[in-house]
DNA sequence: CATATTGCCTAACATTTGTTAGACAAATAT
DNA sequence: ATATTTGTCTAACAAATGTTAGGCAATATG
């Protein structure tokens, strides 16, 4: 009774990332149970041993993954001091969660719609607690005049947008290093497409 | 039979807007045939009058959306000269495109995965002309000097994921003028988030 | 006026959905 | 060895799904 519960988790496990997987690939809505049932080599009925609906896995994988970039941004604005520093921590940390988990991953980032309504409020205000996470960021850079004059809500979500769209291209087999990609974003965040006439560390007009 | 043609045109016209709308707002596989009937005040057997099922209304969308993104980018880059200029446009009219009709955007940007797989690979390499359309701009920048030694694939998928964000927190309401939101986009597209120590015009190092 | 067409209706269909009940075998605990 | 727990199974359910068949009233056409 205490010996077996590592299985029962890890069978749980199991049909987390598989349902994700499913998710994913043909969204929650068109993932049925049995799908997930299938591609483990067991009936639907006992998937009913380890969780209690459909709802709860979207809503395990949703929170889980809420609670992981919650924390590693809370971290950052902890850790660092300057705002680019922040900002490039920030967008690595981001990259690394994707990317070391894209599929539920994607589901964070698409499925969450089809949470039932209690949950999705819940899932909204941490959602938005991480946007703040990086808005706070933008907001010193622009302080400490490292930034220019941006609007914080359009740059963070342009910022988002840009990293998160690292999970429809990226692949395991691809040629870029989780560290390059992040090292890129941050690059085209700050500097932009514009080419810098002038290296603009120490220059002053 | 040639007079109210019209009027049946009009009638389907209507259905792809609910629609539209509805799977947008639930997902493809969540709005049921009968919620798009029932928010017209029909019957669902009502529908297939007008269109032959469910799967059609889903391909006329993302088609009819892909072409109008396609003769868009094709246009630019048949007119304007200047790369900056060029990719300026295309965002404005991107920008255009997505508030002009937002369901049916949303619609484009993410149902399309639950196209029968015939219509998929179609629309997948309309999609993929479209993001040609801007690499080709991209490139035409590096080559003029203008733009700096960038990863074309990488600067268009930034810029896509950037212009296509405005779909989830564009809002009729809002205060920013579509004009003022590509530029916003361009410039920090452009320009990026740092601060500008130098006026780039006509600079020579 | 007679006729054809249009747009919608009701009724029904086969299939798929999430979920439950209850049984049975293997593994574990007493 | 006996009892209990665990993981799975089969069978079945009620509800919802996309879709079809056939009918009926209003409108347009000759």
């Amino acid at each position: 009774m205490l010996g077996n519960m590592p299985d029962t988790q890890n069978r749980k496990a199991q049909i987390l990332q598989t349902a994700a997987t499913l998710f994913r690939e043909r969204g929650y809505q068109a993932a049925s149970m049995r799908d997930i049932a299938t591609a483990m080599h067991i009936e639907a009925a006992s998937l009913y041993h380890h969780i209690k609906s459909k709802e709860e896995i979207l809503e395990i994988i949703c929170f889980d993954m809420a609670e992981q970039f919650l924390s590693a941004i809370v971290e950052v604005n902890d850790i660092y001091f300057n705002a680019e520093e922040k900002l490039r921590m920030a967008i690595l940390n981001h990259v690394r969660l994707i990317t070391q988990n894209q599929e539920r991953s994607a589901v964070f980032l698409h499925e969450w719609r089809s949470l039932p309504e209690v949950s999705l409020n819940s899932f909204l205000a941490l959602r938005n607690q991480y946007e703040n996470g990086f808005k706070q960021i933008v907001k010193e850079g622009i302080e400490e005049d490292i930034f220019g004059q941006v609007e914080p809500k359009f740059a963070v979500l342009s910022i988002l947008s840009s990293v998160n769209w690292i999970n429809e291209w990226y692949k395991l087999e691809g040629k870029m290093s989780v560290e390059e990609i992040a090292k890129n974003i941050s690059d085209f965040v700050l500097g932009g497409l514009r080419k810098k006439l002038i290296t603009d560390l120490g220059y002053k007009p």
